[in-house]
DNA sequence: TAAAAATACTCCATAGGTATTTTAT
DNA sequence: ATAAAATACCTATGGAGTATTTTTA
């Protein structure tokens, strides 16, 4: 039994006439019979008396051509569903973002993505690169925005923009019209920073590398949840801080900010990219995230060129 | 789309796992994997996430797999109506039988069948011939009892059995003791006949042309609208008539029944069989009708044998 | 390296076509 | 004689196979 024998069932049922239901399923009249005739040897039963000049439904003949229409009915629904879910952009988009980009990304990507995918509401969770990972992995997130490089398996990756790392400081620091820093004074200062599993945090260290001891700890009170924390820390005067570069502008405006400076070329930087699952499949929503994230506008980092369309590499 | 693509998706879905749904679907790796791809190509959406080790279906494969799944329970519906409609013995059979044959078949026919084809009910109608032919033509009627020959257009014809016409007379006649009474006699008294249409009427003038005048009218009173009611004229002296012999012993037992007296050789006889569509397609129960006739017992006719294992003719 | 899925190719069953015959009116 | 359906026969698509490659953990 095929989709395609109980169209024409339902076909010469519609027209009781064998070379009409034929042109109706755009066949010849022999195709149609052949068919109709193979359907009731495998049913086991006639489906039609063929009387001179009509074809005429046997009583059970009336009940499976009823229930042929159902499944055609059914069958039809898989292509609507198909249909529907076609467009890449509909549907959600699960999310993910490392601590310290989400809150400066976030509140410029939400809208921008609202304009360009509106049937695609994000899904957004905050976490650790290596918890964002595992739920890549797990099919719990779809994309992430992280510091790249990541150990990446089965995962694909598109970097989209440089920032570099500059100096948070107190106002009224004496480094404050400094025009740059070289990383190795930073030791001279009691350095603020996050807590352990952040990746900016190991990245702040390897700046600094004197700025912790052998256990890998900073001064004390050394530790922030958030970027935003030590902000506040470094504001009350407990130390400085390195930040990453769009975590400055890309913020509600304040009437007095702190007082930043940027490194001393050659300038520490982090490379902020996409990643996915590379059995993903809505690449287009990939993409499309991707530019509403560059050109949506991410302040104060260099952008990377379109070019290296998609790297992916195990 | 076809059905066995839904059922390798559905396999595919239960397994979450190629290799194994191709197992569970009897076929090769590579037909499901190659199957699965047209599908997804055909409905211009990803149904499933290759994941080593794992196929996960995305949302909206999830969302056509649930419809897959209705859709081939449809389809089996339609195997397991086909299934209880494929006994020819189950289901309504819409009988006809001619007036003069009806009331002495029936009674007998109705247990035995009952007996015979338990889930075959018989939808009974009696009528005349050229109704009951027209009946059958318009699909109004499956089968029906006549006296043969009739016109055969697109019908089908198996001969029952011959029954000899007997002459009917009231108590104490004077032909009650004769052994054999020849055909012309019938015109020295009153023949009590049936009325315009019954074909029974015809053959019983062509028995005796005399017994009615120039436009084909016996005496008057001369008609009874059924064999019984012609009974009852002659046994209340209005005349004889002419009956099947059919219609003597296949009837409620009397403690003083009429006497009759057969015709002298040869005797007229008429004719019975089963008539049906040509294209009706339930041959099995045409032939335990006819079993169900002639085993069921019809007494006092000649049965006919089966050799014409089914006459049909234009 | 091993396991799984995708690809390449080959084959044959069958869906579909055209031409013709059979059937019924 | 005509119209309709069935049959015969042919072709080509594609479903399914085996062998192999690619991919990823």
């Amino acid at each position: 039994m095929t989709l395609t024998e109980l169209r024409y069932l339902v076909n010469l049922d519609k027209e009781r006439h064998f070379s009409r239901a034929a042109e109706r399923s755009f066949v010849s009249q022999p195709t149609l019979s052949v068919a109709l005739k193979k359907l009731e040897e495998e049913l086991g039963v006639a489906l039609f008396e063929r009387i001179r000049g009509e074809a005429r439904p046997t009583p059970v003949g009336e009940r499976i051509i009823a229930q042929a229409r159902r499944v055609l009915a059914e069958a039809k629904r898989v292509e609507d569903i198909a249909g529907e879910g076609k467009d890449e952009l509909v549907g959600p988009l699960r999310l993910g973002a490392i601590y310290t980009v989400g809150p400066y990304l976030l509140p410029k990507l939400v809208p921008e993505l609202r304009q360009r995918a509106p049937r695609m509401p994000l899904v957004i969770e905050e976490n650790f690169t290596a918890v964002l990972l595992d739920q890549l992995r797990d099919n719990e997130l779809d994309v992430a925005v992280v510091a790249l490089p990541v150990d990446l398996h089965g995962l694909a990756a598109w970097p989209l923009y440089d920032e570099e790392f500059v100096v948070l400081l107190p106002r009224a620091h004496r480094w404050m019209h400094e025009a740059a820093l070289p990383a190795k004074k930073l030791a001279e200062e009691h350095l603020l920073l996050l807590g352990p599993g952040h990746c900016f945090r190991d990245q702040v260290i390897a700046v600094c590398p004197k700025c912790v001891d052998a256990e890998g700890e900073g001064p004390r009170p050394h530790t922030g949840s958030s970027l935003e924390t030590i902000r506040y820390m470094v504001d009350s005067g407990l130390g400085i801080t390195v930040l990453p570069r769009g975590s400055i502008d890309n913020r509600p405006a304040e009437p007095h900010p702190l007082p930043w400076v940027p490194f001393a070329a050659p300038a520490p930087t982090r490379r902020i990219g996409l990643i996915w699952r590379r059995s993903f499949p809505r690449q287009q929503a990939v993409r499309v995230l991707r530019e509403g994230i560059l050109q949506g506008g991410v302040r104060g980092v260099r952008l990377l060129p379109d070019a290296p369309a998609q790297i992916a590499e195990a």
